[in-house]
DNA sequence: GGTTAGCACTCTCCTTGTGGGACTGCTAAG
DNA sequence: CTTAGCAGTCCCACAAGGAGAGTGCTAACC
């Protein structure tokens, strides 16, 4: 494509990222610069416009871009920003307690999206089925109940209260032991483990010790591995499609897709291509409800997505460098607490 | 009042309700059957009107009820219905899993909330600081870090990890002569007491293992006993507001709102009192966001608020109903649970 | 062949006007 | 206190007209 037109397409697109208006020939001759006349612009526009790059909202308004617009904008034009002082120092900020439980940094995550793009944030946990074990432990209650607390690699990834009557020792005894027997295996392969023993149980081949405590392993892992959808800046996506004038209807259907997590990242889910940075357009998604709506998203961890979704006017620039900012940083933040964890921040209470 | 001028409000209100419509002294002779002219029916409007119960929206419509008519209706005119089976039949499944942390607990209170009324449902945890303690409990994660388990009379109301080099045995121990010696005292209480010896501690009045312990203990409670609010059925909420065609700038407000957990938060805990339920209608609210809203609220725990958020056009009796029976419930299995702890529902683990 | 000036044309948006319809308020009588 | 009858008020939907913005086309120009 001819520079001049891409200069054409740039000036178009920015100008209504910007404003959310039509450029005119003349307009655009006047704030961008070139040096040609408006008839030469809107023979070039006229081009574009049947390229299906551009289009006008009716016959004698100034051109918008369309979705196709935007796509090769954001293929061929975009040009990725810095982040800020202040940006950077946000994120520093909130990701300074770094070991802290799965749930608490990855809804930080989500909300740091959310307040440095100015759209809505999510983030989807990986699939923690893949994560490694590091250790499991039961912890007596009252008579009747214990607390297990399952560690990954990926940080605490489960705690819930389990029913039993176990005395306390014992309970500690089996955490040691599942803990030393099945340190290092996925979530997946011990949950099958667990029920492996579970069902050949009644064959009475086990001891009663191994047998108890593979069903509170069972148990603990039972429900919950199920992936959880963190969304935030709800309001911010809502400013931002009061101003372009998306009806209340469709504002709807939104919130309540983000509040289907299980329909909302499976398809997110399905969107990411290893960590590589994504970018869908409007009706681009196979969502209905998101044809008003843009989504820049990546992948990390093990199938974890993470971006933000603002309007189809949206700040790509803007978007996609801090969803890749973010995103590696979140990467960065669950590998490294893998292999050695992280100093920590808080006074440390040292043995005396 | 005179009765006939009650019936008429009252038809006035229902429709209202039921359609969001005006009604005219005729349509409310035909559907509600009163054995007068139109002419009286309208000279009754004329006297609800000027007593500001009612109003029209412009000199010929028919009449709809004004704030003061709904909180009149509230007051004097409300019949709380019952619950349906199915309704009744989704609360218990819903509080079957009776020792669960208390954030799921709340969690899922919002829900049902939310699910059973068809508005936006919330639920503010209660004050923390004033319930007491059962127990504290330490559990090893590796060489810098510990999980904290704080355990007061409401569930789990506390984990988080803290950094420390200790061994294992000793945090262990720490965690039992804590709780021994600690059990019973509020949160509150518990805060001040471990503020008093690390201020202290400097001094050198106590042993070192004393000094950990309540280094720990403080590190544990110092964030955190803040108050959290749940809220779910946001969509449902936007649902009703697109029907009273509430402009998407309103509900994005209110959106926000409901995200600033800390300012909605002190809004609620100043409307409760006692358990007593309270319903307030649109501008009644001191916050402005909540003009085109009304809110039915209930006391719980110690100052535990919660309720449902919809519109002022809202069905006031169901709301009214829901909110009461879930309000009980949650009152009694929190207090349930501080006595006797639940029979367990999930298939048990006995010792062998 | 690409670029330019000039002009007719198109479409939106805002304002104004008009008629029908829905209810009320008033008055006077029962 | 209640009722019938009727004038009056206001909304709403639709149509008409004028201003403004910006394009498309044509013919000339470099």
């Amino acid at each position: 494509m001819d520079d001049r037109k891409r200069l054409v397409l740039k000036a178009i697109v920015d100008h209504y990222i910007k404003t959310g208006r039509p450029l005119s020939s003349q307009t655009l001759l006047k704030e961008y610069g070139l040096d040609v006349s408006s008839a030469t612009i809107r023979n070039d526009m006229k081009a574009l416009e049947q390229e299906g790059l551009i289009a006008k909202e009716y016959s004698s308004a100034g051109r918008v871009p369309t979705e196709k617009g935007f796509r090769f904008f954001v293929d061929w034009l975009l040009e990725l920003s810095e982040l800020t002082r202040p940006e950077e120092h946000a994120l520093m900020e909130s990701y300074r307690l770094q070991r802290q439980p799965l749930e608490e940094l990855l809804k930080q995550t989500a909300l740091l999206l959310a307040g440095l793009s100015g759209y809505a944030g999510f983030v989807l946990s990986p699939r923690l089925e893949e994560t490694r074990l590091e250790s499991i432990t039961f912890v007596k209650l009252d008579e009747e109940s214990a607390l297990v607390v399952i560690l990954s690699e990926l940080g605490i990834v489960e705690h819930r209260i389990l029913p039993t009557a176990l005395p306390a020792e014992e309970l500690e005894e089996i955490g040691r032991w599942l803990s030393e027997r099945l340190r290092g295996r996925t979530l997946s392969e011990v949950r099958e483990e667990a029920q492996r023993y579970v069902a050949e149980a009644g064959e009475g081949w086990h001891d009663p010790r191994t047998q108890s405590a593979f069903q509170l392993l069972q148990s603990a892992l039972e429900r919950r591995l199920e992936r959880r959808l963190y969304t935030e800046g709800l309001f911010n996506l809502l400013q931002k499609l009061l101003e372009e004038e998306v009806g209340l209807a469709e504002v709807r259907d939104i919130v309540r897709l983000l509040s289907e997590s299980v329909r909302f990242g499976e398809y997110l889910e399905s969107q990411i291509d290893d960590s590589k940075l994504q970018v869908r357009i409007g009706s681009e998604n196979a969502l209905r409800e998101l044809r008003p709506c843009s989504l820049v998203l990546m992948g990390y961890g093990h199938s974890g997505v993470l971006g933000v979704l603002g309007p189809v006017r949206m700040d790509y620039s803007k978007a996609c460098s801090i969803t890749q900012y973010i995103g590696n940083r979140l990467e960065a933040i669950l590998t490294l607490s893998r292999r050695a964890p992280a100093a920590a921040q808080a006074p440390e209470v040292r043995p005396s």
